[in-house]
DNA sequence: AATTGTGAACCTCTTCACAGCT
DNA sequence: AGCTGTGAAGAGGTTCACAATT
């Protein structure tokens, strides 16, 4: 938001394919494949080669022309862009339902991010473990942000209590929040926000539905 | 996507924007309000006076100059569009922990989703049940389908069995899949997928921390 | 006086088309 | 010969600005 930039603007859509070739390039890696052409990734991908080369052009070239790309160093340099060098903690609020199977989903320790605690207001949870993850009182985010100086929240609680929580995470220094409640939580500008809104999509889903009949 | 129309084309970011007026709407209606302005709905919803008119009126024309919306009236107006006149039944494939924490999320019931049935592999879940929703065995799928013509379903199974699963859905007369697995699925052009990953929007984040660093 | 509804201008992102490289 | 990289064209969506309405 606030970023300079020397180059061309990029376009927030790249940064969500990225990840995308990124993900199709380490199964790629894995298979053994050395080389892949743009249309190659873009099939499977489901996009166009030309989107495929301008995205990357944003950041550089990275191919041989005639031959496409090396798998590996662009697997690389992709990670790299996404800032994957490292592992990233993030809190979870909210060991609920949705909570507890965020907790036990492999898929974000695989992706390189460690959920180093979970909060919660229910005393049954609290000091209990889930999938490795201690549950502490919800009270004690202030302390716990003060020590630890983490930028990225996922928020798993009510509507009703969401932007109370939000208020308070973002005067603990969080940055970045991934937002399942159903609700669009108030922050300042230099904070970001993501919503994933599960019955959302399903009402798009009804939209065609009822377009269709 | 195979829809004819004798108006302008409508984006598909306002499908999904007139799914969040209606969240606020349902909510103002609840607290009493009566009329608000296209600028107060937009100040709920963080987007603008304009974005919210210029969506509405590819719809018909709701508004009262000088005055704005009716709550009510308009509410029923989005329900309408979105072809939320009736509870639409949806079918669950995968009851682990993330299909398990669908079951529990009351959301889609209160959003007028019903999750028919579930599916699963796992012999020891299969004829229990789960927030009162039967988990049949996944092979049971072409029967159940044949039987009951649902249009959708969630899925939210691993992507080792994903694309697996979605061929023999599609097969079924599936239109509407709801993927949790981190794949791109193939399906016919008739059919509609709509991806929530994850790990993917915390990536995100990690590109804008990194660029912000 | 306040607010809607909307054509036109504007901006952003995608696709085209092709020069240039291997 | 085949494929990349990219300026230019095109498409799509948002914002502006204001006439019309209550």
């Amino acid at each position: 938001m606030s970023q300079s930039s020397n180059k061309k603007k990029i376009p927030k859509n790249t940064i969500t394919r990225l990840s995308l070739y990124l993900r199709e390039l380490t199964r790629l890696e894995q298979e053994g494949k050395k080389a892949i052409s743009s249309s190659e990734l873009a099939e499977l991908t489901d996009l166009t080669d030309t989107q495929v080369r301008k995205d990357l052009s944003y950041f550089g070239q990275f191919g041989i022309s005639g031959t496409g790309y090396e798998v590996s160093p662009l697997k690389e340099e992709i990670k790299n862009i996404l800032g994957k060098g490292k592992v990233l903690d993030v809190i979870l609020i909210g060991a609920g339902n949705l909570g507890s199977a965020l907790l036990s989903y492999s898929g974000f320790k695989i992706q390189g991010f460690n959920i180093k605690a979970a909060f919660d207001i229910d005393t049954r949870k609290i000091g209990q473990k889930i999938a490795d993850v201690p549950i502490h009182d919800i009270e004690k985010i202030q302390d716990f942000l003060k020590k630890e100086k983490l930028k990225i929240a996922i928020l798993a609680v009510s509507a009703f209590s969401a932007q109370k929580i939000t208020d308070t995470l973002v005067n603990c220094g969080i940055k970045y929040i991934l937002n399942f409640a159903p609700l669009i939580l108030k922050v300042p500008d230099d904070v970001m926000v993501s919503n994933v809104d599960l019955s959302r999509e399903l009402e798009i889903f009804s939209y065609f539905i009822k377009s269709s009949e």
